[in-house]
DNA sequence: CAGATAGTAAGCCATATAGCTTAATATTAC
DNA sequence: GTAATATTAAGCTATATGGCTTACTATCTG
């Protein structure tokens, strides 16, 4: 196997699908876009009832996937989205739409 | 089945979203269309390692979604994906392009 | 009819996931 | 420094998931 860094795009489609796959985390990713694209953990917590210790790990999962970033700002953690990552479900769908023998 | 539409979008979201989230059924579905269309369930299992009767899990969980139907020819399964179905993602991505506030 | 073929169903088991609770860490306020 | 605040980390548990294997059903072939 060749030397890391190249994380092969079915993986990163992996990371991805699975962290869109739960409801709570494709909430996060709307409320963070439709308050402007960036929140503090605090505030994305407050919009669950479980735990914020639940949604902390949420974050973690979608991080991981690259759909968020985040930033320290004082004891604040600043929650970013990214959407171009989000382009890659667009991109597997658009198989869908190309070179159909049919 | 041929009742009414009733089912609610967040249910529909579930569903399909959870359904995506392997890469087996993902697979499946690219196969299918790049395939035609429609394929046996016997050639549909095929095209993986594991045992088969995995794959016709994964085919029940495609087709609760909405993502497959299939049919009774004979003793075969013929399989059929859902283009439309996978309107839905697309439709959920859609809200990151939209109505921003920023 | 028997036997082969195509496929699903059901049950077992290991692992993953997602809640929870109880720390622990870091920063700001006093 | 101590206390409060913002947040993550770690550990526990119940449930879900996805493999497997062993039936079982239905259909076709001779």
């Amino acid at each position: 196997m060749a030397h890391a860094e190249r994380k092969p795009r079915v993986d990163t489609y992996e990371l991805v699908f699975a962290a869109l796959a739960h409801p709570a985390r494709r909430r996060v990713l709307l409320t963070l876009y439709f308050s402007g694209g960036s929140m503090t953990a605090g505030e994305i917590a407050a919009i669950f009832e479980h735990a914020w210790q639940t949604t902390t790990r949420h974050l973690r999962v979608l991080e991981r996937a690259g759909l968020l970033t985040h930033e320290k700002r004082g004891r604040m953690r600043i929650y970013r989205i990214q959407r171009k990552r989000l382009e890659l479900v667009r991109d597997w769908l658009a198989h869908f739409s190309r070179n159909a023998k049919h």
